[in-house]
DNA sequence: AAGGCCTTGTGAACGAGTGCACAAAGTCGC
DNA sequence: GCGACTTTGTGCACTCGTTCACAAGGCCTT
């Protein structure tokens, strides 16, 4: 389920308050969903709560890192250094999740060699070796959208079976291979389309006059 | 329908290459869909589609565009201007879909004033002046966890009412504020689950006796 | 020890979204 | 023009996830 990294997060913030229990209202207020929802959700790992008291948070904390399979170390790469793979090389929030970032590639010969967020930026040439070397079992994609395909088969081909993907396109892959897909440019165009439903939405034949004007440029 | 942004990327492709007409079908495969689902998408929008030919690409691009409210300007402000606000400062691909970042907000006064992607950026206090005198439309909160929920509150008390964050928590805000919620963990968390599942999976008896040993220690 | 109180776990109804399959509708060749 | 072919638009069945509501079960007070 995808709701149990967010559980997962209310419960830490919870075990950094000092809370001990916690009843199935509360940590779903936290995470921001229905209440028997989550109880479905976490029953669907087994019986981890206490009727009449709620879940020991503690215990919680770690079934649910055992079924997202954060109690072993998950070794990831990222290929593009520019501005966003730098970014994520420095961000602090994966390794204390258990996810090590093992190796940054980039194309450019002028970024070979510099070292970001304590990792030597390798060419991508060393592809192959370095997933094969570090055991590497998460891609991490950032490099422009031309790029992007060409990238994803050769990691693909080294055998990794996970990949983020950031370049704005639709990855093709073989079957057993996960592809998940962050468009931050997506998420802006949701938010604009509710935002004009809110202002009123289009207008009918107004608008599509403004078309025809728009072709006849 | 947060698809429609998809078959856009897939189309305006398409225009790029020269290709005038496209099917469902075509247009489904570059998509990632089923066919069935693309035409019922697009039928919610009218029927823009020749029956025996297809659809014509630019006057689809046109309808999608106007649905999702691409055909206006969108202003949009990055608060925290750390690794990720930077990046996303600095990214392209926004301008080109009509959102204009209009302005980048900090807290901390050694970045106050410094230019980035040609615009300054100012202190946090002038938070509400900006938004009034940009005429904002959408906050992109890209700064730590602990501060988000104070921006959010300001900015929604400006007037905004829709919310890119990037920050790890579940921000509160009054009935019609639209908040959509980035979170690059929670991905990784995913994949991490999948290839668990792929790798065979928790075990039981084993797993708990591990847990009962981690708490002892 | 017994009853009341609270919270979990889940059966059942509901609703949204998906995919199939086909009729309607338009094009193209003859 | 007319018929064969192609592709859209959609009715329908079905699956999946959500939500309600409540019985089962454990704790705590008396
Ligand atoms: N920066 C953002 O905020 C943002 C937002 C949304 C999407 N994206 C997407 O993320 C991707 C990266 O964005 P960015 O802003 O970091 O771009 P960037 O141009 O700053 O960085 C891309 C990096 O990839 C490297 N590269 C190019 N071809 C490569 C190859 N074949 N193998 C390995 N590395 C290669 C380049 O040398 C460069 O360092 C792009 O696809 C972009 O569309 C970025
Ligand atoms: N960098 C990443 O790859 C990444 C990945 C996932 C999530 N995130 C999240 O995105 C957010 C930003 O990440 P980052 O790496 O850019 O962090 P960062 O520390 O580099 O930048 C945060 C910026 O916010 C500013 N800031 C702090 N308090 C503020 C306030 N009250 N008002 C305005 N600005 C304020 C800081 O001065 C700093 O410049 C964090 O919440 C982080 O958890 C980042």
């Amino acid at each position: 389920m995808a709701r149990l990294p967010v559980y997962l997060r209310a419960l830490h913030s919870l075990q950094d308050r000092g809370i001990a229990t916690v009843s199935s209202e509360e940590l779903a207020a936290a995470a921001g969903v229905n209440s028997a929802k989550l109880r479905k959700d976490l029953s669907h790992l087994g019986s981890y709560g206490t009727r009449g008291v709620g879940y020991e948070v503690e215990y919680l904390i770690y079934q649910i890192s055992r079924e997202l399979g954060l109690t072993q170390d998950w070794v990831v790469a990222i290929i593009g250094v520019g501005n966003l793979g730098r970014a994520l090389a420095g961000y602090g929030g994966f390794a204390s999740r258990g996810f090590r970032m093992a190796s940054l590639l980039d194309a450019d010969p002028r970024l070979v060699g510099e070292r970001i967020a304590g990792i030597d930026v390798e060419h991508i040439d060393r592809l192959e070796t370095v997933i094969a070397e570090h055991g590497v079992s998460i891609a991490v994609i950032a490099t422009p959208a031309v790029a992007a395909q060409e990238v994803c088969d050769r990691v693909v081909a080294s055998g990794v079976t996970s990949v983020l993907n950031f370049a704005p396109i639709v990855l093709s892959v073989p079957d057993g291979v996960d592809v998940r897909k962050v468009d931050l440019s997506i998420e802006l165009q949701i938010l604009a389309f509710h935002e004009q439903r809110k202002a009123g939405g289009p207008m009918g034949e107004q608008v599509e006059r403004e078309y025809v004007e728009a072709v006849e440029l």
